[in-house]
RNA sequence: GGAGAGAUGUCCGAGUGGUUUAAGGAAACGGUCUUGAAAACCGUCGUGCCGGCAACGGUACCCAGGGUUCGAAUCCCUGUCUCUCCGCCA
């Protein structure tokens, strides 16, 4: 969530970057319900500081209080306990339109819907011709939907031989390029609880445009991406100031229901409800992120310079951004069967969104405390990288050639 | 899953109803002393919210949420987590 001084102080400027993200947010009535809350926590202050004048005068006296401290007290107790009940509603009333104001997008985050996303790069070739990835695949019996429908539902698959060792060699090459940028390699609980999922941006249970899969009977939904884990990892923690930045990477599957995505490109392995990931994580003091968010860009950029994908990176526009994000760049494929570019990998710099939600903040030198900034990046998205791969090294004689890169992973092999 | 023990500040740790505005120690930071350092001594040393230009004042927080009481770190209930033992198990 944002600070609500910030919002107090620009309240106008709060209002336009939430329309402009396709948020409805009404700041008036918040900056009321605001008012509200400061106006009864002075009120229940007031009547604490009456009870503890009445406990201090019993300090080093035996036995009961008198008569009239005793009268006193209860009358205060009866007066708290109603200011107190009253606080509370609107104590929460305020943390439900606090949580529904969005990060304030960065000023070169471009105005409008997702056809209003700006490119700022390309890179390769844009080639046309290739067989696509799911019929290529499944002749060649490395994937299979139909065994993974039986066993788990529509969207669940099985990878098989050579694709499932490939899968393996664009994972291990992805953690030899993380690693060596200072990254900390991470095996993450594939669970979080509400708490973590909510503050790392994602829909509470009650949410009806849910994309998380609920443990029955538990305070848990199973992690659509590693970043609630790492987000959630330093929660509550007050970091000093020389650790920063931390670098994580963490690997994990992703679950995601999807639930009214069938209509958008889903063929084959584009969009499943679960897939191995291995994300760039970032905690980083308010000054360091934008210049960290332009560094994880550029290692998403190597790791597909080095695998031989042409792509191009876009400025995602306002509408697109998601609550959490103030700037966001995808990495787009080139689609040799489509003919068009297609979401590869993305990352985004929260400043300071989620860690204000989950207490996250930087001890300075001076020691100060403030709410410190986080990031996230795809290092690979391992279902949709295979098929960047599939659609770009199938052979003439039908065979599938391993990008040099990968080679070491794959046994020194050159095709599959 | 069953039984028992526990959770106090950056860390260790005292505290079973009212001189605790959380003792004491360690670490850290500043200073005195010293050629420099160590030691010693002196001082500073949690977070949030509200008010204030500020100095500062008020208030809350001793795992979390309820309760008892004029008054709760302390008593009661529930939950979470940790440790020990048992069971199960890769």
């Amino acid at each position: 969530m944002l600070d609500i001084q910030f919002i107090r102080d620009h309240a106008e400027l709060v209002a336009e970057k939430s329309a402009q993200k396709g948020y409805k947010v009404d700041i008036l009535k918040l900056l009321e319900v605001d008012a509200e809350r400061r106006d009864l926590l002075g009120q229940v202050d007031a009547l604490r500081a009456r009870r503890n004048e009445n406990a201090d005068k019993m300090k080093g006296v035996q036995g009961k209080p008198d008569q009239t401290i005793i009268d006193e007290g209860k009358q205060i107790k009866i007066e708290l306990a109603e200011r107190e009940t009253y606080l509370n509603d609107v104590e929460s009333k305020f943390g439900e339109l606090m949580q529904g104001v969005p990060n304030v997008a960065f000023d070169d985050v471009p105005v409008g819907g997702e056809e209003d996303s700006t490119e700022i790069k390309q890179w390769g070739e844009q080639t046309t011709g290739a067989e696509d990835h799911l019929d290529f695949a499944t002749k060649r019996d490395w994937v299979d939907f139909e065994r993974g429908a039986k066993v788990a539902g529509a969207k669940f698959y099985y990878l098989k031989g050579d694709l499932a060792l490939l899968e393996n060699a664009i994972t291990q090459y992805a953690l030899d390029v993380v690693t060596k940028k200072g990254f900390t390699f991470m095996t993450v609980p594939h669970m979080a609880n509400a708490r973590i999922s909510t503050g790392t941006g994602f829909a509470p249970r009650s949410d009806d445009q849910e994309d998380q899969y609920f443990i029955e009977n538990e305070d848990l939904a199973l992690i659509g991406t590693a970043e609630v884990s790492l987000t959630g990892y330093h929660a509550d923690e007050i970091i000093d100031e020389d650790k920063l930045p931390l670098l994580y990477a963490g690997l994990s599957p992703c679950y995601r229901k999807e639930a009214g995505t069938y209509g958008k490109h889903a063929r084959g392995l584009f969009r499943v409800h679960q897939f191995n990931k291995l994300e760039m994580y970032a905690y980083t003091t308010p000054e360091q992120s934008r210049e960290m968010h332009e560094r994880i860009l550029a290692i998403e950029e190597e790791i597909w310079q080095n695998l031989g994908i042409p792509y191009h990176v876009i400025n995602i526009a306002s509408g697109d951004l998601g609550a959490p994000a103030a700037k966001k760049y995808d990495v787009e494929y080139w689609s040799s069967v489509d003919g068009k570019y297609r979401e590869l990998t993305s990352c985004s710099n929260c400043t300071d969104f989620q860690a204000r939600n989950l207490n996250i903040r930087v001890r300075r030198k001076d020691g100060k405390v403030e709410v410190l900034h986080t990031l996230n990046g795809t290092a690979v998205s391992l279902a949709r990288s295979l098929i960047a791969v599939l659609e770009h090294y199938q052979t003439d004689d039908g065979k599938l050639r391993i990008p040099t890169v990968l080679q070491p992973f794959m046994g020194g092999r050159t095709e599959i």
